[in-house]
DNA sequence: ATGTCC
């Protein structure tokens, strides 16, 4: 490979051999921490039918599922652009919350701990143990993966607020539950309302530093507030979304003509019955995902107003999986593209139409969620922003889930947590230690790439006061 | 990430 670095937060992947597009990563030496598996990787991905300008990757770049996890690839459709499932990846639509509570830390402090004592058993987490809404017929099952989380608040478990302040209005257009397979379906019906495991939580937060005062005040946030981010993605329904439709197009890619450096880009045309059908189940799964969100803010929004008679606004909902078909200008033109994002956050910039009104002045609220103990971020999207306006999606790991529980215990992990003031309501002992911080990159080093690289800007940070964890 | 291998 011919790699080059073209500045401090940006290296550069020369097009050789297959590759359609060079291959551009926002990264410092210091975040690059897997040898290069990762790199091959932005390169393979350069040789997708139909890619446009470059292979992109975030500072939190690392090894995944054919794409890198944080990696940004545009395909256009009119040119035989492909659809990837592995350029949105198995968790389809994970993706971050934020609520802000009307409520200081300072004012909480005393309450903490029955706070967390109250959320423990009304967030249902771990790999398979029950969800808010345990389904038993189909039908409302696919109401939400067509109105996502519409359908929540249709049923009393939100506003008209959190719509306006989610992606797409709380759902995204295209759905089609007819591509999505009777098992994909069956292992939905019992998970809608459910954190999952690995890294994902539900966080008590407090704001620990505001960057930009008047973005800030925009978004509803202020120095010492309370915050609760939820980060969780589709769970089984998604999974076997993905699997169902990986196995389908690896059929298919010979009828298309289509050669991959890697069986695991499997991908087909978008303008194909398997890229269409992809896309149909994937905003499916999307949908799924958001109204996943929402249950589980709803539910965090009894217990705040139960306990404390506090309100959780919703400050944005944004997906870090996922391909969209986005306008964007390309050499002066305006090309409607794929633009896959895999642990890569849209960022849209102040003043764009998708942005809702009284946000549009001040760009899009990105949010990144940190390792467990570690900080969160939220950012915004620039004028001009680089990879078709986006950015990193959080720590990215460094060590394998074995390595990491290898280092520590969950026990020994929850006391030191608890010790810097963290209170730790976990679901397994073996998944906390999975999840230690030090198995995770320094996300104060990648929110610096991402700002440093021209991608983002930071706004506010956000420090743990109480983890329920996934 | 994931009923961590139909």
């Amino acid at each position: 490979m011919d790699i080059s670095r073209t500045g401090p937060y940006e290296l550069r992947v020369e097009q050789q051999g297959a590759m359609r597009v060079p291959g551009v990563v926002y990264a410092t030496r210091e975040l690059l921490s897997d040898a290069g598996q990762s790199l091959e990787q932005v390169r393979n991905v350069a040789t997708l039918p139909g890619i446009v300008l470059a292979s992109y990757a975030m500072p939190d770049i690392h090894w995944g599922y054919g794409f890198p996890i944080g990696g940004v690839a545009a395909t256009d459709p009119a040119q035989g652009g492909v659809v990837s499932p592995g350029g949105v990846g198995f968790d389809i639509s994970c993706g971050v919350r934020l609520l802000a509570a009307d409520l200081s830390a300072e004012e909480l402090a005393p309450a903490l701990g029955r706070l967390m004592d109250a959320l423990d058993p009304v967030v249902p987490r771990g790999m398979t143990r029950g969800a808010v809404w345990d389904l038993h017929e189909p039908g409302e099952l696919r109401r939400i993966l067509v109105a996502g989380s519409r359908h929540a608040v249709e049923r009393g478990h939100g506003d008209q607020r959190d719509l306006d302040r989610c992606e797409d209005g709380g759902a995204v257009d295209g759905a089609d539950p007819g591509q999505v397979s009777e098992r994909a379906l069956e292992r939905g019906l019992h998970q809608v309302g459910s954190l999952g495991s690995g890294n994902h939580f539900l966080e008590v937060q407090r704001v620990d530093a505001v960057y930009d005062t008047e973005v800030a005040e925009a978004f509803g946030l202020r120095p010492g507030q309370v915050c609760v981010m939820i980060h969780c993605g589709s769970r089984g329904l998604g999974h076997q979304i993905c699997t169902d439709h990986v196995r389908r197009m690896e059929q298919r890619m010979p009828h298309h003509g289509i050669t991959v450096p890697d069986r695991q880009l499997a991908c087909a045309p978008v303008d194909s019955p398997e890229g269409r059908a992809y896309l149909g189940a994937m905003a499916a799964a999307a949908n799924y995902g958001r109204a996943n969100r929402q249950l589980l803010a709803d539910a965090a929004r009894r217990v705040f107003a139960q306990l404390l008679g506090a309100g959780l606004e919703l400050v944005y909902d944004i997906s870090h999986n996922l391909a969209k078909l986005e306008r964007h200008e390309v050499d002066g033109a305006t090309r409607l593209l794929c633009v896959h994002r895999k642990g890569a956050t849209r960022a849209l910039p102040p003043g764009h139409p998708d942005l809702p009104a009284d946000l549009r002045g001040h760009g899009q609220p990105v949010l990144i969620p940190g390792t467990m103990g570690t900080a969160s971020y939220v950012l915004t999207g620039i004028p001009g922003g680089r990879a078709f306006h986006s950015t990193c999606h959080g720590a990215g790991r460094t060590q394998s889930r074995h390595q990491a529980a290898r280092g520590v215990s969950g026990r020994e992990l929850r006391d030191r947590l608890e010790a810097e003031g963290i209170a730790v309501r976990p679901s397994s002992w073996r998944g906390l230690a999975e999840e230690h911080p030090g198995a995770y990159k320094d996300v104060d080093a990648v929110v610096e790439a991402g700002e440093g690289a021209g991608l983002c800007r930071r706004v506010v940070r956000l420090t743990p006061l109480g983890v329920v964890k996934g």
